[in-house]
RNA sequence: GCAGAUGUGGCGGAACUGGCAGACGCACAGGACUUAAAAUCCUGCGGGCGAAUAACCCGUGCCGGUUCGAUUCCGGCCAUCUGCACCA
């Protein structure tokens, strides 16, 4: 009978979703464990191979977990929201919730064919009112707690989609989704405080289980840094520049002043510029540019002195001038700051292009004249009045306390972080649920008014000037105030596909709650997320936006803990097999359903662990696949071998008892890669002697269910091995059997390999010494020994001259 | 420019806390079976010098260091990839 993977998968698929295997029970008794994967975007591509690296992953961890007894909710949904959709129903002029749809359904059936042990009765989506409307709900609740405010300020545009973008979503100076150019433009925007979490988005990395680099990643992006604000007199006026420094230490060496273009300082002294034209030209040309743009132009620096006013350094006393520049950003620190070009790069460039003084005040570099002297954590302070002879740590906080104390200065910690954009001019999202009334100012929804369901229209084009689609409905835009009840308009902007994604795996737990978003009982139950895999791409994203999101919500008392994941681990990129990003320009693209149909789930998923490190990125190979797919034939062809008998025989005893430990640590570890290999030996093994008892086959099933859950059921069923694997439990081990009583060790000479030698374990070093000696003595006869070295079961080196 | 990651055979990769470098798989070569091929099974497979399953030498991006011993630790480079907001 050979491998008929096709009818085995359907069978067991089928069972699967009749019988609800895999669903979590609602005992709130058991011990419970909850995995999580990154829900999917429904593309119109379909799966990419990418996707079921992270799942199988998961998958593999959640039919362990649920083999040693837990309560486990490994649950899917849909990230549904999102301008991909939007864009083909603008193209197509199909509503963009029936593409949605369709891409589901197809996305379903995908994952579903890979057989993986979610619990589809709990399905989600985001564009589900009856999801959504507690995206509305939290959004309420972010803004009767002073989170969410509109501002005027300069955002990101992007040309081609015709919305604002957070600069999270700025991706090489371009749109993340679209490509197109991003500009500078004023708009009114929904935002949300996300800044007023920064430390505790810190602080709380701590208690958690994440990956090193991701914890690294998420406290650079949020950018702590401790410095001071310092005000700089504007002369011959009571006017006041103020800068943010974390050099507060190098002040006598700031030799003149760098504003933002768009900062205000400029309005309030127009008429005592005297060239003013050109300063209005170069914040013309500024408008044009986007941060990135501005950061790009690093090359070659530009600039404009105001001439007409200057600045009074507080502590040398002297006037120094005042430029714009577009290096210096308005969004970070005051907008403004003090330039120190002895010691800072961009300073140092900018003050050579203009011919600026530069004034060495940290001892120990070249000639500041010639290159800057920036590594300067360390070192003396000089041409620095009465900071002279200090060293630098001890002369910052000698500086802030002098600022203080005269009062033109103070300590101040900031953040790289910036407050999230929530607002978007698109039709494809959720609608804001707020209310501008012309007497009482923006009003929330009345929370039983909830959901505000997405109008249904039929021109999806963005309005005019980056307006909302939903700005031209305008029998949905006029309504009722909720506070007075005269006459009111809707928002019409939509929130960012973020938001459905930042709290989704709280309604796993209790998905079809009409009254909350989850019961106390289920959110007390499941929280915190077990385990959490995604990619490194969301790391500073929605990892951030959803953890904010949840301490908000652990503030207000909805949710019972401070931290949604407990541990979150990342996955490696699939590329093509030329190395590259698989994508449709570069034609390297695998589709997923051709690999099942060829060599079916089990191969798909052994191959997808096997294919490397699950961390790091792996190119494809279709070679490799066909390998996987030999070592399941091997162990479908296994039953050929098998013979009786209820315990291990004493030839793979020992093998099986230190498979088990290791497969079940592997998995622990994500180290799948190796656990294949594991199996790969035992079956070489059970080949090499022809036989295969039932007591081993049925543990080396069940430890490879996880991986191949199909092909491992149908040989458990067809030779009786017990009843189903999934209500099996998980094989156990026994340390003593796992250990060799007599090994062998490798004998150095000097460091370098020249014999091995049979030992008993943990004999004693006399012992070895003998049986060295003996064993070697050819070796060793004409040798001059300097030095014998035994290390504990590992090593025996002999240094000889 | 800054930050992070990575670098081991022809290829993907393995190597627990410093202890036999190359597990496992792919590709390749030889053999068995076959009229033949495919499939399957067996054997070999880092490089150099060998007839050799002998001995020796080289070898984990490069240079140096620590150590009896370094893919692993330290210092300095180089290359590639990824991210970025010139963050003062």
């Amino acid at each position: 009978m050979s491998y008929n993977f096709k009818e085995i998968e359907k069978k067991w698929q089928t069972k699967w979703e009749k019988e609800g295997t895999f669903n979590a029970k609602n005992d709130y008794t058991m011990k419970k464990w909850y995995g999580l994967i990154e829900f999917p975007y429904p593309s119109g591509q379909g799966l990419h191979v990418g996707h079921p690296r992270s799942y199988t992953a998961l998958d593999i961890i959640a039919r362990k977990k649920r083999l040693e007894g837990y309560n486990v909710l490994y649950p899917i949904g849909f990230d549904a929201f999102g301008l991909p959709a939007e864009n083909y129903a603008i193209k197509n002029k199909i509503h963009p919730s029936i593409i949605t749809k369709q891409n589901i359904d197809h996305f379903r059936e995908q994952l579903k064919a890979l057989g993986f042990s979610f619990d589809w009765s709990r399905e989600i989506n985001t564009t589900d009112p009856n999801y959504y409307k507690w995206t509305q709900w939290i959004f309420i609740q972010l803004y009767k707690h002073g989170l969410a405010y509109k501002a005027t300020m300069p955002i990101n545009y992007c040309t081609g989609c015709k919305v604002g973008l957070a600069n999270e979503e700025v991706v090489n100076g371009v749109c993340e989704r679209c490509g197109s150019p991003v500009v500078q433009k004023e708009k009114s925007q929904w935002m949300l405080k996300i800044t007023e979490y920064a430390q505790r988005l810190i602080d709380d990395l701590d208690d958690i289980d994440f990956l090193e680099k991701i914890k690294l990643q998420q406290k650079n992006w949020i950018g702590r840094s401790e410095g001071a604000e310092v005000k700089f007199k504007i002369a011959n006026s009571d006017e006041e520049l103020v800068v943010y420094t974390t050099r507060p230490d190098t002040l006598f060496g700031a030799t003149y002043m760098v504003v933002a273009p768009e900062h205000p300082i400029i309005e309030k002294f127009a008429d005592k510029i005297t060239n003013l034209d050109e300063i209005k030209e170069y914040q013309n040309q500024a408008k044009l540019k986007s941060d990135f743009e501005r950061a790009e132009l690093s090359k070659e620096k530009t600039g404009v002195e105001l001439k007409g006013i200057t600045a009074i350094n507080p502590l040398t006393g002297k006037e120094i001038p005042i430029w714009i520049s577009d290096y210096v950003l308005i969004t970070y620190g005051t907008g403004a700051i003090m330039a120190v070009p002895a010691h800072d790069d961009r300073d140092w460039e900018f003050a050579k292009k203009f011919n600026l003084p530069i004034i060495e005040v940290v001892s120990g570099g070249d000639n500041v004249q010639e290159k800057p002297h920036t590594d300067v954590y360390t070192g003396t302070m000089i041409n620095s009045g009465f900071l002279n002879g200090l060293e630098v740590k001890e002369a910052i906080k000698t500086c802030i306390n002098y600022l203080e104390e005269k009062g033109i200065g103070k300590r101040k910690v900031n953040f790289k972080l910036r407050d999230w954009v929530f607002s978007r001019q698109r039709y494809w999202g959720e609608p804001i649920p707020m209310v501008y009334c012309e007497k009482c100012g923006w009003q929330p929804l009345d929370e039983k008014d909830l959901p505000l369901v997405l109008p249904d229209v039929k021109d999806f084009e963005p309005g005019e000037n980056g307006e909302s689609p939903l700005a031209k409905q305008t029998d949905w835009i006029n309504t009722t105030c909720p506070h007075c009840h005269g006459p009111a308009k809707r928002e019409t902007d939509t929130m960012p596909q973020w938001a459905g994604s930042s709290w989704y795996f709280l309604r796993y737990m209790d998905p079809h709650n009409n009254d909350a978003l989850a019961s106390k009982e289920a959110l007390e139950y499941w929280s915190p997320v077990d385990w959490y895999n995604g990619g490194m791409e969301h790391t500073t994203l929605h990892l951030l936006y959803s953890r904010f999101w949840h301490k908000f919500l652990y503030d207000i008392g909805i949710v019972p803990t401070k931290e949604p994941y407990q541990k979150r681990t990342s996955h490696g990129m699939i590329l093509g097999s030329n190395g590259e990003k698989m994508s449709k320009s570069r034609g390297n693209v695998v589709n997923p359903d051709d690999i099942v149909n060829e060599f079916g789930a089990d191969t798909f998923r052994v191959y997808e662990m096997f294919i490397g490190p699950f961390d790091q990125a792996a190119p494809w190979s279709m070679d490799s696949i066909r390998g996987c797919y030999k070592f399941l034939e091997r162990v479908w062809n296994l039953q050929e071998l098998l013979v009786d008998g209820d315990t291990y025989s004493k030839e793979f005893e020992k093998m099986m008892h230190k498979a088990i430990k290791k497969i079940s640590s592997d998995i622990e570890e994500m180290k799948f890669n190796t656990s294949i290999a594991t199996f790969m030996t035992m079956i070489n093994e059970f080949y090499k002697l022809k036989r295969i008892n039932k007591a081993e086959f049925k543990t080396f099933l069940e430890l490879l269910n996880p991986f191949a859950p199909h092909i491992t059921e149908e040989l458990y069923e067809s030779l009786n091995l017990g009843h189903t694997i999934s209500d099996s439990t998980w094989p156990k081990y026994d340390e003593a059997k796992t250990i060799d009583d007599e090994i062998e060790i490798p004998v150095q000479f000097n460091g370098k390999v020249k014999a091995t030698v049979k030992i008993s374990l943990d004999a004693d070093e006399e012992n070895v010494k003998e049986i060295v000696h003996k064993e070697l003595s050819e070796l060793l006869k004409d040798k001059n020994i300097v030095k014998e070295i035994y290390v504990k079961n590992k090593i025996y080196n002999i240094v000889v001259k």
